[in-house]
DNA sequence: GATGAATGAGAATTCATTCAT
DNA sequence: TATGAATGAATTCTCATTCAT
């Protein structure tokens, strides 16, 4: 008896390591650096889905098996990047043994990453000389969150004086993008000035800050 | 009466306060309001002039004697925020004599203005929980490189150690848009409270900042 | 003072005689002949937007300023049909004194509408030889029960025997469309012929239908 | 052993009980009654073929292992409930001896039939509250035909009176599908009132109707 | 035969802008 | 100037169908 014809009827699923899988994650990759371009070109605001597909050798419908819109695609980029990079900045202050650790780690592993992954940032950053635009995407809000959370550790470990650990986030998520994008306009991209710069400040400025008392960092 | 007199735009002196030109000036604020609402509501990038004019009682004919797209819609309302705020950012730092109130004056006006034009801040960033958006325009960039250019100036005077202007000037932007998007959050939208801790970031920082000399402050 | 341009900024609405108006009842005419056409041409499942525009002189978007959809287009031939003709199928029983001008009276004002009006007939029924479609809209259906409600009303009367008027309408309805759809169908379309068939069976049919004794008909 | 030979569709004797049979009779069937469920849902017009393959385990190509288009899998819906009510309807037509049995018969198996098999009948008639849509298949169109043949046929016998077979074919189908569709939407989905009604109307109407000589039943 | 991603024609719809009134 | 319907290019998106695996 023909055992494979028999079997073939309600085949449950071709290998997953096969052509197929291979030509899907391309081609997911393809519409992504496609889409990566254009954002650059045109900024994101003047970028349509056609643009995209225009900018890839691929059907418009295959566009379609991939993502819903252009808003995801931008999300998907700038997630990619987020991902790529919280891990590395949440384990630098991790093992961080005082406050010059925490602050420098954070702002060289950022700069570093923006100055060698320009193409992303200048999509980060859709900006002409006229209009500037910064979207922040979840995953990107969960990297602003995780510092909060590193900040207020560092606080109950005494690391830190017990500031207002909601603020100086975002002073440094503020200060880190801005000089992030000065920084990118520079003919000379070099991390090691504006790491420098960004800690000497924080550091500075840190101990001259009011000190609160919060309830979870509150003595015993 | 001649109509053709009345119909032409550039009369010499039209009297301000009849009625044909409240109409005009009401029907500019009309859209104005409007577009603020949208642009607040779905953000700038799906808003349409459609929208705008839905939002309006005016025929869609009209917009066009007003603005000529919804970038142009955009920028009016932007460059209204930055033109009211800019001149007392200006003076403030104008009339400072220390570091302390060129700081403390900057901050101040800035989270007050924020604090007491909500609804303008909303607009310029249109910030849900999953996706902030931020969007700097012409005015309020210009409204940055004054800002440089009075360092600049104050560090000349000598009110300011020699720092990178660009950098400081990045650095107390990223504060204080970033401290503004978080105190906007709070349920008490203190200005005071933003105000202390980002002078005392900032002046705590300044001086350990590191010094250069550029060209533009080298001695002769 | 010039009242006129005084008043013309917030005109409240032009003439709806003028002109304007003119064309806008035209335009809606010229696209519900052209849907009439197209439905009888290529049936109403295969019809799209895009035929019954192009059977038009007038521009794409302009169709979506009349109406939403081919089922929108498509109601609206309907409901005109309907709307012409049930004033007069209703006056036709309500003068009626006997069973006998009730129903001939019905079927003949059906048949006659039918005959005349056989274009809207085959959009009513857009059937190919091989398949045979029948819609109903709500206006339609709003004279199915304008008919029992009619039947109701003789029975209190004393005009027909208490019998099934809910089945007895569904009859009516049932043999005026299917002997309309033959009567169609035939090099003849004579209406006379279908009056007496149709009047014929019914007079005589009913009867001998079962009674009953509804609520609304029960003796006191 | 010969895959060529598998493959060729028209086997002279395929074992019917094997297994490969089974699963492609199955898979027809799985498409069949997701289209049935589908259509239901849908409506036939907004159904598309992504829609019933969606409704099914099986992946898009199989569809067209089994049927070429939409249409396609509704007419097999169809001719399915065409081809089984058929057959009794004319046996029963042929074994009438009187008018009384040829006209009860008709409409009991009719009506016994859209009871017992109401999803099918709903199908049939995709109504809402507010359009109601009937379609007839060429299954059906051919049972129409026959019904009419049987009616040539008992005129010819001198069981029916030498009426206008084609109209009084019409007006046993409009009666036959209107009360099933009141019938349908009762609570009570009573066969024996429908049939007592349209049996009685009928019969009590043909005896009324107008007598022809049609060529095909003149006496010779 | 089963699978399901790719295809690309084309359908639906929107929108900025114009212009006769 | 205000009006608002007409325009039609452009865009989004769907869908039936194919075909390599």
């Amino acid at each position: 008896m023909d055992i494979e014809l028999i079997k073939s009827a309600p085949r449950p699923a071709p290998k997953p390591t096969g052509k197929r899988e291979l030509t899907k994650a391309q081609n997911r990759l393809t519409i992504l650096e496609a889409a990566r371009q254009v954002f650059a070109e045109l900024g994101y605001g003047a970028t349509t889905v056609r643009d995209i597909i225009r900018a890839t050798p691929l059907a418009s419908g295959t566009f379609y098996n991939y993502f819903q819109s252009k808003e995801e695609v931008f999300q998907a980029i700038q997630d990619e990047s987020a991902l790529r990079i919280r891990p590395r900045l949440h384990e630098e202050r991790a093992k961080a043994s005082t406050v010059e650790e925490f602050i420098s780690g954070t702002f060289r592993t950022f700069f570093e990453f923006v100055a060698g992954d320009h193409s992303n940032f200048r999509t980060l950053r859709m900006n002409t000389d006229t209009l500037r635009v910064r979207m922040d995407t979840p995953e990107t809000i969960a990297g602003f969150e995780e510092l909060r959370e590193d900040l207020v550790g560092a606080i109950a470990k005494g690391m830190f004086p017990p500031v207002d650990a909601d603020f100086l986030m975002a002073a440094i998520v503020g200060v880190a993008f801005e000089l992030a994008e000065r920084m990118a306009r520079r003919e000379l991209r070099d991390p090691a000035t504006a790491t420098a710069f960004a800690t000497a400040l924080l550091l500075g400025g840190i101990h001259a800050l009011p000190t609160v008392t919060p309830p979870d960092i509150a003595a015993p």
